[in-house]
DNA sequence: ATACTATTAGTACCTGGTTATAATAGCTGA
DNA sequence: TCAGCTATTATAACCAGGTACTAATAGTAT
């Protein structure tokens, strides 16, 4: 084994080639070729053996991942999935907190998030045309961690009938646990309620 | 001009070819050729007189948005483009409202966006490594429409120090106009500020 | 010597295009 | 009516950046 000092040994070079990949995942084959100084069917067996694909795959991949329509609009219509809704009484939504919605470094979910399920909610549970969010007084209790589904629970406290502001208390948990309160006041706009049943809200935008 | 009424006339197929590729970039030009009843070479020259690129370079561009290692984090995470920024002083952000943030029916913003990108700037104001929004008192002054700009102000009234809580005031406008205002209490880690000079923030995730 | 691994080489083929050239259809203005 | 124009389609050469397969070579271990 008085392998040319030049070229590293397999193992290392799988490492090296791992990592130049990793920083600059635009890199062609033929770029590989030359910072590795090994032929190109060296670079695309040793890519075959590491399962990483071909730079168009590798890009397709990516482009996939931020165009998906859910996560590049993270803040869209209705935040969370309305699981109850008894228009002017009272509603429940879930969400899940995923990597999109969380600080990078801690997993912590960021508070417009939750805040947006809990208005979404409150909004969602007015039973009016148009209702939209005068003040809001809320408290994060406690953080909320990437992987946790949080439970949203809104009761409309007055406003019911056709008055034009309504209050609606959101709690928040996981599991037993609560993770924010929320008082909203929201404008609604002259109460001419829209009859459309009980439905799950999916269509009240 | 008896067009066999099968295919639509030319600005109406650069409409629909426009908007095809819009809502899926990773159609090929042979998918297009189908939809659009017309030849492939008619398909690509359409593209070039619309100036849309060929499919791998719109599925690159994609990928260098989502992968560009400054402008990723802090587009998915904060909300708004930040143009000014003194830590534990004040900040500055600018937000347009987009078909995506308001009620389809009125036009107008959800109050969660125009909350996050205030939520956003109180937490990026913040000079510490973790910051989180511990309450917030907030009021929607008025509504905001389809197309308006946001900016939003922030200051750190107190707890610019070691201390474990900061008070941070987020006005927004549009033009002159008041549209929010909110009183956040931001929690901090334990007042080790990270030492990173006054810059403009682009790498505090 | 034999078998085995690592590396390199070469060829055919693939997708999803670009570029250039040409043919055709259908209408338009003089 | 006919030249000229636009729109459309066809054809062929070429390209990047690969995959898949076959084969040759070098060195090493048994």
């Amino acid at each position: 084994m008085v392998r040319t000092i030049e070229r590293l040994p397999k193992k290392q070079r799988h490492q090296l080639l791992q990592s130049l990949i990793e920083d600059n995942p635009f890199i062609t084959d033929q770029e590989l070729t030359r910072q590795l100084k090994v032929s190109i069917q060296t670079v695309r067996l040793d890519r075959l053996e590491l399962g990483i694909p071909e730079l168009r795959e590798r890009m397709k991949l990516m482009a996939e991942r931020s165009y998906d329509p859910v996560r590049s609009l993270p803040l869209h219509e209705v935040i969370g999935d309305i699981v109850d809704l008894q228009l002017d009484h009272s509603g429940i939504s879930l969400f899940e907190i995923k990597e999109e919605h969380v600080f990078s470094r801690t997993g912590i979910a960021r508070g417009h998030h939750v805040f947006a399920q809990a208005n979404s909610l409150a909004v969602a549970v007015i039973n009016d045309e148009i209702a939209l969010t005068a003040t809001a007084d809320i408290r994060f209790v406690r953080s909320v961690q990437l992987g946790e589904k949080c439970i949203a629970k809104a009761y409309v406290r007055s406003g019911s009938g056709g008055r034009s502001k309504a209050k609606v208390e959101v709690c928040s948990y996981v599991g037993d646990e609560m993770v924010f309160q929320g008082h909203f006041v929201i404008y609604r706009s002259a109460g001419e309620p829209v009859i459309e049943g009980g439905m799950d809200g999916a269509d009240r935008n």
